[in-house]
DNA sequence: TTTCGTGCAAATTATTTGCACTTGG
DNA sequence: CCAAGTGCAAATAATTTGCACGAAA
């Protein structure tokens, strides 16, 4: 990884707290990349935006079919959200629900994810000494890392007692 | 990897400290609960005691019909999958390649993945001091956690280059 | 206008289910 | 014998692809 300049760790919802909000920063990377401004990919990166948990493909497509902003028909939200994979815009979060969710990538506010096998909720939680242990690690194997996902599993407080 | 890595993978009956094998282990918890003594079931165990490292469940048809022993119906591997799962003797290890992976469940032998994502490649990894990270952090969040998974996408050193 | 973006529907892939036949106890 | 086990094929569920039309540049 890069010098660990400036330490933020606001972790609150304020998107952009470090210059540049996500969506604005995702439509220019599609831009530059070559990709023109249509609505669909607009109302997907609002939405994305505005969460700060992930969602999976139906869950987009309902959000938007919902009214909140336009409806983007399934194969666009799968290959918008490919695009945006691709560019590093989103992350992949398989959490072995038999699905893939999508979140915005803000470097601000790495996390990982615990899932309540009982109810099926999906909680974030960050944790700086895990992400020493796998700095560590990635150094230390013959394997080029660029990415890591830490899922835990159980039962979250409600369906523990 | 390390120069510390483990090598004892001669896919026999190597077991840790607990002395039985985990295929008898598996054998007498279906037994135990409840479950016949059936052929496909015989072979899915033989099969998974055999591997080091996590099948599909078309690479586990594949290899039963293969000849090594008796073929097994898909539906009868997912089924039989299901129950090891449940009785908690297997690991179902989803690593984002869009289907689900399972292993023998041994205490002595926990790992995590790295995935590359170039060759689809799927290589075992074990780490103490990761393993530690989220042991203590287990013991800290309002959660209760049952396993853990850690998956790291990259390339492999035959990708990288 | 030309090319890309998007929607719709059909195709694929992984997994599950219904039902008839077989087998273990 | 009888309930549970298994195979086969059809059913689901998530995701992908092909193609025609509408929209951005």
């Amino acid at each position: 990884m890069g010098p660990s300049s400036t330490n933020h760790h606001g972790h609150g919802h304020d998107h952009g707290a470090t210059g540049e909000p996500w969506a604005e920063r995702a439509a220019s990377a599609l831009a530059d990349a070559g990709y023109r401004r249509g609505g669909a990919r607009a109302a997907l990166i609002g939405l994305l935006d505005a969460q700060s948990c992930a969602l999976s493909a139906a869950e987009i497509e309902d959000q938007l079919k919902g009214g909140a902003s336009r409806p983007v028909a399934r194969a666009s939200i799968y290959r918008i959200l490919e695009e945006l994979e691709a560019l590093k815009l989103i992350t992949r979060v398989e959490v072995g629900q038999g699905l893939a969710r999508f979140e915005a990538a803000r470097e601000e506010n790495h996390h990982h994810h615990m899932v309540c096998d009982d109810c099926g909720q999906v909680i974030p939680f960050e944790d700086p000494d895990l992400e020493r242990s796998i700095e560590a690690l990635a150094d230390r194997v013959a394997f080029t890392v660029a990415e890591h996902d830490v899922v835990l599993h159980g039962a979250c407080r409600d369906c523990a007692r």
